[in-house]
DNA sequence: ACTTGACATGAACACTGTTCACACTTAGGA
DNA sequence: TCCTAAGTGTGAACAGTGTTCATGTCAAGT
């Protein structure tokens, strides 16, 4: 990450972000099964062994693509997050406005999200590197249910009745990282409206809305309108 | 499927049941992705071209899988929908035990799971064959609330505002299929419930709960219970 | 200036899906 | 009953894949 020293280092840099981004191109138009190696190759002018100089393999180089996904997922979300809310804006409309970029992220991005949110690989996928990447999605989704809660805005939602020990203990690493001081019942009803998100987007992006659901776009509005409520954002 | 007239039609059909229970053994233990012609071949002591006299490729037979898939969660959940309700349950409990269903079989076969919800294949799956088997999970998953409704002990939830044209245009194929005569703001809720099922059962089959939540099991009855209040079935 | 390490290559191996000409067996009509 | 046509299985072949390795080739560090 810090700046190459060597010229050697460098032009190391440089090959091993060039293969990558083909290898994002291939998967972005055919997806993640039809990735090839020699092809990468091919497109790049270059033996398929030189690629292994940069990749041990080709479960590694999807490994990164994997991870470079969970890392732009995370920049949208966060992007989201960031902007100011307008004056007058409510809690609820700018909490939306994450779940909305993760949509149209995904709408982009089809592929990718299926790396992702789809079938694990049959390796499977880096399990340390992206827990981070991932954490700042969810965390992207909770911040502006932490700061409406901190300002006293946040009502009790309908479904809060009372939470069982076992629930409570089943959700709790959460809790302790992502929502301290928070009631539990608000804590499951986020987990909740997270599943929500991406059951929606997944099921739209992987095609399951034909002939179904005929505007997407307004069923993900009403859908996000509803989990605002449900958490309690006005 | 109706009887076998002559004796080689018989032993057709033997072997292609054979050749798919072999193939969805091996995607069972292995997965979609390893999915191999040659290696299925030599578990049953064939050369591998044979098997085309049965399956005209690759592509083929991962459809004929991922249609058995669909019947197979599809016979699951009518079963779960069509045990009588014991003496004082209410609807909510009969209508949980479609999604408790869904969820147990998604764990018994978590690959077939991301057949039906996962990542599209890359030919794309028979479009035509399965809206039949969808339809009968969804309407199972449907059936309880319809029956509350026509007793007149459905509730009106909570989050069931005035709904705009649009959305009501967006869902009509839905209404006019599976709720005649049902308000449009119930069916969104129920398209959000089967959406919020999905995901949740799709983030723990693909393993994004590692970490996150202790207690999937305990957390999908929470789930459940939420979806199942914000329906209005009690 | 020379040696060491990184880089790139092409051939090779073991796989994969798919096709095809060829045998063999069975079924059904002449 | 024979004989033809269809169904079924085979092995070789082709094109593609991931991966390894001995061989060069070039640039950097001592």
């Amino acid at each position: 990450m810090s700046a190459p020293r060597t010229a050697r280092e460098r032009v190391r840099e440089e090959m091993t972000a060039e293969i990558l981004a083909v290898a994002r191109q291939h998967v972005a138009r055919e997806g993640a099964a039809a990735l090839s190696l020699r092809s990468i190759a091919r497109d790049l002018e270059m033996a398929p062994s030189a690629l292994y100089r940069y990749f041990d393999g080709r479960d590694a180089l999807l490994s990164a693509l994997i991870l470079a996904a969970y890392g732009s997922l995370a920049d949208e979300a966060e992007r989201a997050a960031a902007v100011v809310a307008p004056e007058g804006e409510g809690d609820a409309a700018r909490w939306r406005a994450v779940p909305r970029a993760l949509r149209t992220w995904a709408l982009a991005y089809p592929h990718e999200w299926g790396l992702i949110f789809g079938t694990p690989v049959p390796g499977y996928d880096a399990p340390e590197e992206t827990v981070e990447p991932y954490a700042r999605i969810v965390s992207a989704l909770v911040r502006p249910i932490i700061e409406a809660e901190a300002a006293g805005r946040l009502q009790t939602g309908a479904h809060e009745g009372a939470i069982s020990r076992e629930l409570r203990d089943a959700v709790a690493p959460v809790s302790d990282a992502l929502f301290p001081h928070m009631p539990a019942a608000k804590v499951v009803l986020a987990i909740q409206a997270w599943s929500t998100i991406v059951g929606v987007i997944s099921l739209e992006v992987f095609g399951h809305w034909r002939n179904t659901i005929l505007n997407p776009g307004a069923f993900f509005e009403a859908t996000i309108r509803t989990e605002a409520d449900s958490i309690g954002l006005r």
